[in-house]
DNA sequence: GTCTATATTCAGATAGAC
DNA sequence: GTCTATCTGAATATAGAC
């Protein structure tokens, strides 16, 4: 057995370990002696591999979010490329967006579900210097798909379409993160997914399943209208609202 | 001034600070010497006053959703009472529900949009007491909503309601939590609510404005077809999907 | 690369005078 | 009720031997 092989070894079990830690426990709840303690590496290891704790939560993010910006990015360019100019169907765009994140969540090696749990609740960490981070790593892939909506959705005002786009990643990140807390939160079981015996790959799936027609009727629920406060018209079929420009 | 007056005035001040800070910050994020000096009291006040840290932040929670509770309870009845034993419709279960939510943003006296903020944001706290604290306090109500949506909505499954129940609370949670920070993770401007120079009330409304549609149509899209993993036939007229009931 | 030992800072909480 | 002073523990980070 190599040095190098040790070296890698320690590095990978850091970040495995921190991974699943601040999935649990949050960032600011997780100490780094919990992480080097849990992954049977000397407390110095850290700062040697990654130099402090801030940037070990960078690194954790940086090595998943590399795979699945390349991913989302190559989705929507391959679908962009069978349309030829024409503008995509939202369900295409969505798929492209959110099912290449649940894909994550059924593959181990890429973090499964524990990677998708930290990504949901770290959205919503505080710290400027994680806000900041992903700032930088989101920015070409919402700015991208954001397009890409805009688009597709051509009667749908700008602004509208950008509140929707955080209405869903919401859900999203709800959905996933929640899978340990709304449940306690609501007292409500979910079945399949809080299930330790099932395998990410099926949680995953069962969780696209029902997301994805959420997500869809959603953005593409009726306009609101402004000068008509009643919602009682919402009760019609989605499909006979009409979509305002203004 | 009686002294009545001052303990009062320490103990509002402790409790208002709080809620900001730990809106802001997070609970880890946030050190009783930040609270107790913002607040312009002793260190010791907090722990004369309310015991603990985490005593504290049951005590920032428990005076909002005293009032929350009991008018989300209130509004459910009033639409039962009015129905004389029909089922609602869904849009008026989320007006209830929400509605009632997003009228507190607009209310100083009763928190106003830093509440909001703080509950959105601290429903995903990794902490067990706080998870433990929500769920004591939530329980009552979300059952009776659950129960109204499972009568409103007679051809969708129990489970397939209680999935969505969280996508709703998870968008809205989102769309609170994250006037200020999915802003920056996604870069996007999202207006009215981001800006300081708007009040709450009409922030609040706004939000309304565009929050219920995307979770009506959400609430209300077809269900997935578990058989058929093709997501095209989504982009159909929502009201054209059959409903399964299994 | 890994380890021990430690520097430094800051956290929540409390004792006891006023 | 409020204050000062302090206890106790834990946090991140690093220096320096191996």
């Amino acid at each position: 057995m190599s040095d190098i092989k040790i070296i890698q070894d320690t590095r990978e079990r850091i970040l495995d370990v921190a991974e699943r830690l601040f999935m649990e426990r949050g960032y600011e709840g997780t100490s780094m002696r919990m992480i080097t303690g849990a992954a049977e590496v000397n407390l110095a290891a850290v700062n040697y591999h990654f130099g402090s704790k801030e940037a070990l939560l960078r690194e954790v993010f940086r090595r998943r979010l590399a795979w699945l910006n390349h991913e989302r990015l190559q989705a929507l360019d391959e679908l962009e490329g069978q349309a030829n100019g024409a503008p995509l169907k939202p369900s295409l765009v969505l798929e492209a967006f959110f099912g290449t994140l649940l894909r994550m969540g059924g593959n181990e090696s890429l973090g499964g579900m524990t990677f998708l749990r930290l990504l949901g609740r770290t959205l919503t960490e505080p710290a400027e210097f994680i806000r900041t981070f992903f700032s930088g790593e989101y920015a070409e892939v919402i700015e991208r798909y954001k397009l890409a909506l805009i688009r597709a959705l051509p009667d749908v005002p700008r602004a509208e379409i950008v509140w929707r786009l955080h209405f869903m990643l919401g859900a999203m990140s709800y959905a996933i993160a929640g899978t340990d807390v709304l449940q306690v939160v609501t007292g409500c079981e979910l079945g399949d997914i809080s299930d330790a015996n099932v395998d990410d790959k099926v949680a995953a799936q069962r969780l696209a399943d029902r997301l994805m027609p959420f997500l869809l009727g959603g953005l593409r629920a009726p306009l609101p209208q402004f000068l008509d406060l009643s919602t009682q018209q919402q009760d019609a079929s989605p499909s006979s609202g009409k979509r305002k420009t203004a």
